[in-house]
DNA sequence: CATATAATTCTATAACTATGGAAATATAAA
DNA sequence: TTTATATTTCCATAGTTATAGAATTATATG
């Protein structure tokens, strides 16, 4: 993956709507949430949730596909363990960050 | 880690100049780099170098200590490493990003 | 075709981020 | 204590991002 991507990526989820949703739709797995299930649950109006999908889509970071008269978001997981893959090899010493152990567990 | 911690974390690397300086700090590792010498490397004027590590230190990307008249800056491996694993648990459906299996290499 | 629903695009505005010159601060050395 | 070096803070400006109402587009149904 390309440095400009990962930077668009992060940038993408670098925003609570925003990583709010991503972290939705990967709980939703591929079946994904057509946008106004998304906005009614995060409680965000239709121009800010469809503004925020968008980045996310420019991202990579999610699918969308119409289904009748919705249109169904999905997580892309690939595109996400690719910038895992990134930060883990350019932005760590390589696959256990070092040269520090192995630290915490992630909280909420 | 809490979720606005990676949120700034995400924001501070959403930048070329930044995700630059980062890199170059991890290959550094803990002896790290003094200001002057990040900025001549990635050719920044000074105020601007020294907002990007302001950004990236108030992160908790980077540790910054005076070593007479210059300011070394090194990568903080535990933070990076805490914002992977947040993403790993989060953003992907668990260590290998479920439900699509591991991709291709990263690239440059 | 008229009407309802789902989502988007348009647009204005407010808020935030990046850039870099000039000035200030900290430290060291002559 | 004057001068040089390293870095930061101050400030103005330009550029980018977020928000949400109004209008528009797409699809389905009576």
């Amino acid at each position: 993956m390309k440095k400009s991507g990962v930077i668009t990526a992060l940038a993408a989820l670098a925003q609570e709507t925003r990583i709010d949703i991503f972290r939705l739709l990967v709980q939703k797995g591929p079946a994904g949430l057509p946008a106004g299930a998304i906005g009614k649950r995060l409680k965000q109006p239709s121009p800010t949730l469809s503004f925020h999908l968008n980045q996310l889509r420019f991202a990579g970071l999610v699918t969308s596909r119409r289904v009748s008269r919705s249109i169904i978001y999905a997580a892309n997981f690939a595109a996400m363990n690719d910038v895992i893959g990134y930060l883990t090899e350019n932005c760590c010493g390589g696959a256990v960050c070092a040269p520090v152990a192995r630290s915490r567990k992630a909280e909420r």
